[in-house]
DNA sequence: TAACTATACGGAGGCTACCTCCGGTTGGCA
DNA sequence: TGCCAACCGGAGGTAGCCTCCGTATAGTTA
């Protein structure tokens, strides 16, 4: 009879102390998972995040819940950094920054990805849908704006950078690779320069 | 130079049951990762094989140990099967059947190959180059044997083949990707019996 | 065949991590 | 200010990790 619609009683708005133990924890789980792989101790998350196990566990109730969180909230991360340099940065400049922060990202986050992958759980797709779309916006509003001030040619496709920067990323496994792959990032934002409407 | 791959000189030859325990552990530990990944329980796989955890840790000091060797363990067993394959049956059904077993390795080890890249341990490409050539060395003997009865085409190439079915087999994660690989596989034969010098 | 010993076995034990459960605390609201 | 639903935290029982060392045995020698 509470009419109320709640259609998320589920996700009803966390209490303040609750949302910032929350959003602590994902960070410290991203360095930990960086640092030790997935199986970094849980306890050790709890630990670096200054917050009991229980608190862990309620947010989080398996591994993989926060697995995925973390990966999420890296992904939310990266995009909502793009926005910002935007801000901060001519629209070319920012494109390169944030394709160079991408190589980082990929850095930690490569295993973790695979992690999820590996465990062959369908409901991942979801995740993996939504991180792309997340992504492809975020190149998108870098590409439009660079395109817009006639930095970068006007006859790029975010979607063939988003292909070009996986393919960057997967040149290799060994050391040396992000190296690599950022000579890369930057020969190619050459050619993204070359032959625009307004050179620098 | 000693070969790399043939630790007798340096390891003396071990004890009957303890050779016997080694296997039976490979054979269980192998069973173990396909259930539950390289997360399941030591513990267990010695349970398994039906020795103490001692002799688990005595034979494979850390997991990684135990997860590498039950990986070479697996290419040695899909390699050997090549010969029994060409003893058992017409050289060009051989090579088929091989191709087929080859998915159901793949579906296996899948995970577990992934957890050994994720390392990053450049040791690690010792164990991949030695697999690599022992699976190119059995699809060799068997494209050789049906190549010299006549039964499939005689410009097939070996390392052409191996690159053919690392792609049916990456053709996806999803539910089912094994019936899809079997059927391209099947495909492939048709193609590589196509003008053969000796039909059916 | 028996005695010998290098080699291997097995599991107890100390430690850490997992996850649950529940008494205590507190943010937000009336 | 006072109330209480929501949240916190860590004790505790379980399980896995890995080491260590006393016991058993395969292979050898006399």
């Amino acid at each position: 009879m509470s009419a109320v619609t709640t259609p998320d009683a589920a996700e009803r708005a966390l209490r303040a102390d609750a949302k910032r133990n929350r959003e602590t924890l994902l960070v410290c789980a991203g360095q930990a998972f960086a640092e030790h792989g997935t199986a970094a101790s849980l306890e050790d998350v709890a630990r670096r995040a200054g917050v009991g196990i229980g608190t862990l566990y309620r947010h989080f109730p398996t591994r993989d819940a926060l697995v995925e969180a973390a990966y999420r909230h890296g992904v939310e991360g990266l995009c909502d950094a793009a926005e910002l340099l935007l801000t901060e940065q001519p629209p070319d400049i920012a494109l390169e920054l944030w394709m160079l922060d991408f190589v980082g990202y990929v850095a930690t986050k490569r295993g973790l990805a695979a992690t999820l992958k590996l465990s062959a759980d369908d409901s991942h797709t979801e995740l993996f849908a939504y991180v792309h779309e997340r992504i492809r916006a975020a190149i998108k509003s870098l590409v439009d704006a660079a395109s817009a001030t006639g930095r970068i040619r006007a006859d790029v496709d975010g979607a063939d950078l988003i292909r070009a920067l996986g393919g960057i990323c997967m040149v290799s496994d060994q050391t040396g690779w992000q190296d690599q792959a950022r000579r890369l990032i930057s020969l190619l934002m050459d050619g993204l320069r070359y032959g625009a409407p307004t050179p620098a």
